[in-house]
DNA sequence: GCTTGTGTCTGTACCAACTACAGAGCGTAA
DNA sequence: TTACGCTCTGTAGTTGGTACAGACACAAGC
């Protein structure tokens, strides 16, 4: 007894309660491509099949480990028919560093904003070691 | 005998080269209210003081360091006043805070991207553990 | 004085990746 | 039947800029 069965055509709402994602975003992946035109009541309200979840959870997913929507598309084979291994790989490599770069960009932040923020008194008064830092000729 | 005086008025392009940002980044500034409208010429032309400058710099430090738009307008005193000390360092902690989540979420995708990637065989075929494991039930 | 080239002015459009909202229509339970 | 809630569409807003078009300004060279 599954309280909704698996094949059961889903409604916008419930693909995204299911899935955990906002209603709007699965309207927008279909309008730039990602998701394909859904099957239709006929009055025009949009049905879900499993086919659709399955690749709705995909995008997801991938979005979740911060490829771009370009990336996914790349993914999907939307663009050049499904890719080999080989492209799947050069693209996570690429987006690792990618993210590696970020990571390090903000490990800097972290750094500058500890060393700027050291004179820091947090006095109830305007005089502020960071501001003056900040507000410095050089 | 300085190459420019450091009290001379500077055109926009000037000031954007100096400071090393971009041209229009200055009357966006402008626009939102970060920096205050410019002297002009009689035809126009915009002419930024010593003063702006500093500002100026202010503000791209504050941007580099991670600050938002928001945070910026803070801590140059345009919402309410110029901020104490304590108020500087709340901020400056909180955004410290957002730094570390962030980066805590990048090192979490490239755990798990790494962990996704294990299967990668960089075969030329279409069949990619990656695609796979974004493609699976669970 | 005139032309030419470069710089500046304004407003507006564009980027990612959604998210939110207005106004109309549809579905269903009481 | 009427009320409520869900869905439909198109469009605007978000963040922090960046780019461009078309009109004017300014300085140098002739």
């Amino acid at each position: 007894m599954a309280i909704t069965s698996p094949r059961a055509a889903l409604k916008r709402a419930e693909l995204a309660g299911r899935l955990g994602c906002n209603l709007e975003t699965i309207r927008y992946y279909e309008k730039i491509g990602l998701l394909p035109d859904p099957a239709r009541t006929a009055s025009g309200h949009r049905l879900y099949s499993n086919g659709d979840q399955v690749r709705l959870r995909f995008i997801l997913r991938a979005r979740s480990l911060g490829f771009s929507v370009e990336d996914v598309r790349s993914l999907l084979g939307i663009n050049d028919g499904r890719p080999s291994c080989a492209e799947v790989s050069a693209l996570a490599e690429a987006h690792r560093g990618d993210i590696r770069k970020r990571i390090a960009d903000l490990r800097q932040m972290d750094r500058r904003l500890g060393e700027i923020m050291a004179g820091c008194t947090g006095a109830e008064t305007p005089d502020c070691a960071l501001t003056d830092k900040l507000f410095e000729d050089r």
